[in-house]
DNA sequence: CTGAAAGCGCTTACAG
DNA sequence: CTGAAAGCGCTTACAG
């Protein structure tokens, strides 16, 4: 069933086909009938290979993300289907465990497949991977993070806000000694919201901050972060002379791993140690201590995302923007009492 | 960069480059070798919708489900992405919400990419959705969910033994009173979980089974349901001249909204009521109540359907398989105390 | 407004 | 083992 069965059956050129069924190109009423009477009675089903290799761009966008397990992505892979969906696109999803060799390979997927745009959440900023992507003209826009090369677009967390946010509230229920337990210390969110730890302490005399970070390949998975991430934290800690009472942790599932951790150490929250941390999850408000975090407008950073993508796509020359979204701090209990 | 440049560099015909880049067809050490240094000094990128218009089979293979956001849909794509992507292949998602209609759409969207083969967790199990796919000969698998076709291949938890599982758990902390939480109950699993509920009560006298199930329309998504489920079934069980005791969620989305609306109606669990259900998520373990769970082996679910589906592929003509994977009884402490 | 024809970049019988 | 050539199903200048 191709559009030569279409044209013959309605009597015109391929050509013609071709520009009623896309809808480009004017067609008389008459003939654009014929046409669709015969794809209705034909019950005809295009072929989009054929369509990207002859237009050499794919009705397809890309998404690169760390893990789409983790509820934070999966949300968001959520909103980036449903906004393509409605544009007609397929959305393609790449895992990199933040593997910087798992990362170039899907780019080079992503070009093979000849995509209309890429959305990613980049291992680390300065890697030249998405480049490629960018020199072939490619629309990107990172989420979550920002890359070095500024031709790609990007939405992310006001992380110096969320960061105050957190830390100012922990200070009022009077913690002095901190831990900012990171994943990927290479990406944006943990180096902004570690700058504005650190500043936001520093105004505060009798501070001090301890940083419990993974490497880029000890992150790998969920299941294998809630496995060890609160048990390498404990561990550090443990050593300190002063233990200290307040923690922030990069992700939800960093902060239930710290809090399993804590809970068969005998260690109580809020009591002997507070926990926060960013992004809030299913569940958070029924935890015996109910938890104390900074959410992020997941569903919008989305649909910006493929907003900026599709703008970029109709608008190559306009210039680079990188979105900001704002926090929402959802206070429980876990960061102290009285709060 | 095509075949045509590395065919001149290498001094072969397109034929021979072809031959060596898919392995297929033998070629000369020699020529080969030609071949591979031409395609690394060009830095050539193959094109993937060439490839398939000609073979009219992509690389690639379609997810359809009803929400990646849900964690156990997250999890399992996880491990759908890297076995596809293990094999070369590439992952599109799609979210239907149930929505048939929705369905039907994506089902003509895989057809027009020409996928290699669909994992999906179809609506209803006698929606005709999924037939054109099979009419096309493409390898079609259902995970968690079973189709009447039985052209389809599927795997899914044994939820007869999963059920039995939770209910003589509940039975021998003394509960009699039933409420099932059910989600789509035109899928399979709130169908065979009823089943098995009735069947493990009927040995049982003096127990009663009422059920909450939400229609096709209304589970929209994790948001929705979080905000809707929990209050739909306290309404529903108020009205009851006797209360429930004992809450059997179909996952652990419904689980935490339900818990949610007990914690604020002060409904305790589980002095009150036990609320147990199928699925687990991280953080169960550190609610104030600690969640009772029969947990599906879920990465163990996508492997085997894309295990299924290669097999498949390589052997279009055997015997439709259904294969059903075990449970795990996660006992805490929401189904009762002193278990 | 319309059609003939070229061409996107591969793969695969076919002939040697 | 190797190559010439056809063809997968579209889109798009080009000419009218």
């Amino acid at each position: 069933m191709t559009y030569e069965d279409i044209a013959r059956a309605a009597g015109v050129s391929t050509a013609t086909v071709s520009r009623v069924l896309t809808g480009s190109g004017a067609v008389s009423a008459a003939r654009a009938k014929r046409v669709m009477d015969a794809v209705e009675q034909l019950s005809y089903r295009s072929s989009r290979p054929a369509r990207t290799l002859r237009r050499q761009r794919a009705d397809t966008i890309g998404l690169i993300v760390s893990d789409v397990e983790y509820p934070f992505v999966a949300s968001m892979a959520r909103a980036v289907e449903q906004a393509a969906a409605e544009r007609g696109f397929a959305l393609t999803v790449c895992n990199t465990d933040e593997d910087l060799e798992r990362e170039r390979t899907y780019v080079d997927l992503m070009l093979e497949e000849k995509v209309a745009g890429v959305i990613a959440a980049p291992a680390t900023e300065d890697s030249p991977n998405l480049t490629p992507l960018l020199e072939a003209g490619t629309p990107v826009v990172t989420v979550d993070r920002l890359i070095a090369d500024r031709r790609a677009d990007a939405v992310l967390l006001d992380n110096a806000i969320a960061t105050r946010l957190l830390v100012d509230d922990l200070l009022a229920h009077g913690h002095r000694s901190f831990v900012a337990v990171l994943g990927t210390t290479t990406a944006t969110p943990s180096r902004e919201r570690l700058a504005a730890m650190r500043a936001a302490l520093a105004s505060t005399s009798g501070t001090t901050l301890t940083v419990a970070a993974s490497g880029l390949r000890e992150t790998v998975g969920v299941q294998h972060t809630l496995e060890t991430i609160g048990a390498s934290v404990l561990r550090l800690t443990a050593s300190m002379r002063e233990r200290p009472t307040a923690f922030v942790c990069a992700n939800a599932i960093m902060l239930t791993s710290l809090m399993e951790t804590f809970q068969r150490a005998g260690i109580r929250v809020p009591d002997d140690a507070a926990v926060v941390g960013f992004d809030d999850m299913p569940g958070f408000s029924l935890f015996a201590a109910p938890v104390t975090v900074v959410a992020q407008p997941v569903r919008l950073i989305g649909r910006s995302a493929v907003d900026l993508l599709f703008d970029h796509m109709h608008n190559p020359t306009r210039e680079r923007r990188v979105v900001r979204v704002a926090p929402e701090l959802i206070l429980r209990r876990s960061c102290g009492h009285g709060g």
